[in-house]
DNA sequence: TCTAGATATATCGGAGCGATATATATGCGG
DNA sequence: CCGCATATATATCGCTCCGATATATCTAGA
């Protein structure tokens, strides 16, 4: 018996109270929680399966005339794992994030281009921070509450990021020597 | 001409100034870089070979005593490339938070059963930072700015997303309906 | 009608990660 | 000074994960 990953449990969840094919799950983990968990097909499809061997999810064909799609919904097992699966404290955390690596090394660049560095990314949290901003309406309207406590989540800590980011660009600016504009 | 992937610049920036073996680079990266930026042995090593026969590193023996040992120096090829690298803006973010993913589906669980989840993420954050705070002194007294300065956006990182759950915690319970106490 | 894009499933290569195997060297308690 | 735990050093295996791509059908619009 091998216990299944966290992948399984983003299928489980996402099917929970709506059946859906692996198009379909993957789609809802792109609009949701794709910036802290997310989850490709080729995880998805073989997962299906294995859980679908294991019982815990039950596929049904739904073909949309001839093209032949499978959805699945959560068995009484599957929810019994799922639920055990909550009620577990949470493992893995991890963060894979270039612009710090970039900085970390920095000192290899003059000041102004460590600034640089901290600007990109910057930008790109803001731009992050846009996304989930978008998101938030739709969210807003479901029922569940907790999809939206986590999206803004996400936009508080995109917020912070930034914020971050623009308080050390100015404390190198600062703390440089004057750069000669060449 | 395969171009180097984000690994191989950790390499580079790591013996930037001072050679190491592949083993000191694993441990100057758990000792630094790893709560954003992890490397594993497996591949250390395999990238120490690629960046040797690229003449990015140069490398040279070293042993201790009858035990065998590499240390790798970089180029001026490889400072080049590193330098390269730092201009360029930075890509990948990413996030893997198990937490998050099981707070996403908390309403599966009743109200102090998702606020449970908060508190063990909330208690994972302040172990981390605690480990953070301790490595706070070391870098301190390093000349380069920059691995301190990452340092203590870490630190700032870890109370946030720790104060967040504690305030998350807060507003589930307060939302929540009077709970039995079974 | 032709085409672009959405739906649907499947798979491959590469990267990353944890764990483990194999040595040798060192330091510490007894 | 012997034995043992730990540190140094390199290498590799299995697994997960991710991006990309292949294939096929359906839908919407120019």
């Amino acid at each position: 018996m091998e216990q299944l990953g966290p992948t399984a449990y983003v299928i489980l969840g996402m099917i929970r109270g709506a059946p859906k094919s692996g198009y379909e799950i993957k789609a809802a983990v792109d609009g949701s929680t794709r910036f802290f968990w997310a989850a490709s097909y080729g995880q998805i499809y073989p997962e299906l399966k294995r859980l679908s061997e294991a019982g815990l999810i039950r596929g049904a064909d739904s073909p949309t005339g001839g093209r032949k799609r499978t959805v699945y919904e959560i068995t009484a097992d599957g929810e019994d794992e799922l639920l055990a699966w909550l009620r577990q404290p949470p493992e893995t955390f991890e963060m894979r994030e270039e612009g710090l690596l970039k900085l970390f090394f920095a000192s290899a660049l003059p000041p102004a281009e460590a600034a640089e560095i901290l600007r990109a990314m910057r930008a790109h949290r803001l731009a992050v921070n846009a996304q989930l901003q978008a998101m938030e309406p739709l969210a807003a309207e479901k029922d569940d509450p907790y999809p939206l406590l986590v999206l803004r989540g996400g936009i508080e800590f995109t917020e912070w990021f930034a914020d971050w980011c623009e308080r050390m660009e100015e404390q190198i600016l600062a703390s440089a020597p004057e750069q000669r504009s060449s």
